[in-house]
DNA sequence: AACAACTATTGACGACAACAATGATTGGCC
DNA sequence: GGCCAATCATTGTTGTCGTCAATAGTTGTT
């Protein structure tokens, strides 16, 4: 892991591949997978939201949104409703079960974040977290 | 992309991916993929190392590294050299071509962590950058 | 009424990563 | 010196994921 000379797009990504590997090794004991909290993660800020909205905003192809959804409704961790205006669109929304899960996965993740940024104290992981979050809303539609 | 109450780990995770989608459409036109230049650019930070050694540094599957050093000497970016010590361990080299292309590959990296670093300035990519390294350095052995 | 565009879904194909098994070689141990 | 466990690189296998094309149902347009 020790490229000293990288740039920081590709610190970037290799630091990226770590987390999700802590990430995925935590939430491998609830079945689910890092593709399946992320859309819980988006459901949660949104209250909400149509299959192709998911695919758009995650990144992930339509036909994978149907089989997490269809893991995630297994679990009864989300809800297909029909849309009120549009009967082609379905609207997946958490259940009361899903948003604990979120909670609980909440906690984990925040271990594995404790973990992860282990050298930086608290003022350093702010100052982290504030930069990566303005890069992350650089490309919000 | 916006999970605007997202913690650190998974921000450096959705963060991680996207940076990776950026570096691997540059990587495309040369006929590699980041894994390839994950590998070389460890190389050039060691002069030199045995599979097994990449295979560790990096976190691939030996057997990925068969086929990436492969890939990379088909294109006469590094060689296979036998160990002077262990028969059974065969160290890696950039060639002079393989430095050649990590230069041209580095400098079409700055510009897609230019891209992704957007609303960045000079001082802020600085601060993240040490960041980052700080993080990064925190699991060298 | 006909037609183009869109939503979710299914199915297929190729790429690729994680895992187990093998041949060659090394070092320890008695 | 001979046996045995451990190690290195390699091969093969399996499962997963991303991408693409095709389909059924629905919407809006003309």
């Amino acid at each position: 892991m020790r490229a000293l000379n990288a740039d920081t797009g590709y610190l970037l990504y290799r630091l990226g591949l770590q987390s999700g590997r802590l990430f995925n090794a935590i939430l491998e004991e609830s079945g689910l997978r890092l593709r399946h909290y992320a859309l819980l993660r988006y459901l949660s800020s949104v209250a909400g939201a149509p299959q192709r909205e998911l695919s758009d905003r995650l990144g992930y192809d339509p036909s994978a949104i149907v089989s997490l959804v269809d893991d995630l409704q297994r679990l009864e961790l989300v809800e297909r409703r029909p849309s009120p205006g549009d009967r082609r669109s379905r609207i997946v929304v958490l259940t009361e079960r899903g948003k604990d899960a979120l909670r609980d996965t909440d906690k984990a993740g925040n271990r594995v974040t404790d973990d992860l940024l282990g050298p930086l104290d608290a003022e350093d992981r702010a100052a982290l977290h504030a930069l990566l979050q303005r890069v992350a809303e650089r490309d919000r539609s």
